[in-house]
DNA sequence: GAATCGACGGTAAACGTTGACCGATAAAAC
DNA sequence: GTTTTATCGGTCAACGTTTACCGTCGATTC
């Protein structure tokens, strides 16, 4: 019975316990697929997130599964690469595992389509650190231009003027946000970015390798490199090293994730932490809260984290200031 | 009908196009849990490990991913922190999850008695890397002690005999296998293990790092570290470089998995390739083909896969001889 | 042209749980 | 002692599929 389990009314405690005592005897569970048939509820959470570093990845997945710990739920991953190719794709997959709501990391909640096929479907869902429709679904941000801006603001800071900067991958929104709070710090501090001094990357170490080259093998060398993750940071390290340039003596870089690379390259990266895990906790939390229909409708629809620039050791100010 | 979606015999061509076109129209998807309750099966695949590093987890995930890519089956993450002391509280997550079966990584596919409970209940799981019991389950391995041997042997020939050992998590049974694995190579080369100069860690860049610290410290220094994974390496290196020592002209260190630091650390690490990935998804495969019936019982309940030394820049003979 | 056979479409039971409903029993009030 | 009420335990429909079964219709064969 399932008044004894359930802990309802309108049953004597002699026969709830003998009924408990009874299924724990017999290693009683009760079966999911036909409590997810009445409920009409899978209880499986998605998580959806495109080949970026792995510590990002735990990061995500950490943050979401500390929220969904003592909670029915289950978290289900379904990494998915190139969906600025093949949105639908994605989209068919997300209503075909049968979720209850899904999370949706960059680049994946930045696809108008992708959002258009599962609100058709009405699958609830939260973005984390979108870029674009702010207003669509559950939002849970960083804002990257003022983390950008933070982290520009520090290298022009100490004194640099020739700065190179390796972008991210375009597709990823967060490229360009970045670069929007470079563009904005430099304008601050009226310094003009040198076009001939910006690579595009692709956020892997390799491309920054070799974007970071490039930007060394200038005339006039800059005395910094802004990358914008970690990986591409340290690679620009590794390049800098290979020309015989120490860091941060010869040159300055700032990455950008506060990603484990950036603790135990050498040296130590200065780099700008984004509060992934606590943003993928809250992402859950949000999206839990509406599916257990605690319609709190006075919590906003967007929240926002915030950054933080770790200066370490791989920033310096300019060896010769002329 | 279900007979037209699901391409059974006995439907006409006409009327089998007719219901696919309305359901597509419809966005018609067949209710899963329906579906799970009368197959007696959820299509989820359960993914347990512990805190081990992040491109463990993301190698473990992608692999079995990778081989649950095109199949029903979902894959539901269940991290689990400290199994050694709560086996009990891992096996009611697991057989609360609603899985068809389970993927046990270390050191939970150790666990005698989390092993006796879900087996009791019938759950079939595979162990990737196991250490203990070879014979329950089905298992896929990787020979830990020959690994060691190789990386131990490899240090030796270069000429060292004063060498540092960091041992990982003592739960971890890798960890008494790798060390079982130096014993051997140091039988062979005639050369005795110095216990004093074995520490033990966690596996963790931090107390690697102090343990590092402290065999650094003595009075006749080692000439070489062999560190039990790549995140102990790197900080094996970080301590050297802050005694002012440099690697390898120095000091050795030689890590262990092939991580992504391994090959972004300056100078990068000679290693250990644990083929994690493939493992992980020769182990789906084999869960996948029990579950689905395919009784090839030919097919051996352990497998064993090859491990690969990779010699890099960390790694070199010792300065002075003698 | 009638009978048999095969193919097709419809109907209904089953999967294991929940929750509403109903009858019975015991307790309380008159 | 009888009526009312509250509480408990049991029964049954429902969730959305699948699959077995059955009836019917058309086609083929004698």
């Amino acid at each position: 019975m399932s008044r004894a389990l359930n802990d309802a009314p309108h049953v004597s405690e002699a026969v709830r316990r003998k009924v408990k005592e009874a299924a724990a005897a017999l290693d009683y569970h009760p079966n999911l697929a036909a409590q997810s048939l009445i409920a009409r509820r899978s209880y499986l959470i998605g998580l959806t997130y495109e080949r970026p570093s792995p510590s990002y990845v735990v990061e995500l997945q950490n943050g979401a599964l500390g929220r969904l710990e003592n909670e029915r739920y289950r978290l289900v991953v379904l990494p998915f690469n190139h969906v600025a190719s093949r949105p639908e794709e994605l989209g068919k997959l997300l209503l075909r595992a049968g979720l209850d709501g899904v999370l949706l990391a960059p680049p994946a909640c930045d696809q108008p389509v992708l959002l258009d096929m599962i609100e058709r479907q009405r699958l609830p869902y939260a973005r984390i650190t979108p870029h674009s429709d702010l207003d669509r679904g559950l939002v849970v941000a960083m804002d990257e231009v003022a983390a950008g801006h933070t982290v520009a603001a520090h290298i022009l800071s100490l004194g640099h003027r020739r700065v190179g900067i390796i972008l991210g991958d375009p597709s990823h929104a967060a490229s360009r946000g970045r670069l929007e709070g470079y563009r904005q710090a430099f304008q601050d501090g009226a310094v003009t970015i040198d076009d001939s001094l910006v690579g595009t990357g692709d956020f892997t170490y390799d491309v920054g390798y070799r974007v970071a080259l490039e930007l060394l093998d200038r005339p006039v060398r800059p005395t910094a490199i802004l990358a914008q993750n970690d990986d591409m940071a340290v690679a620009a390290i590794a390049a800098a090293r290979d020309l015989g340039l120490s860091v941060p003596q010869d040159l300055s870089v700032a990455g950008f994730d506060n990603s484990e690379v950036s603790r135990t390259a050498w040296p130590p990266l200065t780099t700008v932490h984004q509060p992934v895990r606590e943003m993928a906790w809250d992402a859950a939390n949000r999206l839990i809260a509406m599916l257990d229909g605690d319609t709190d409708s006075d919590a906003p629809r967007r929240r926002d984290h915030l950054h933080e620039l770790l200066v370490r050791a791989s920033t310096a100010p300019p060896a010769s200031t002329g």
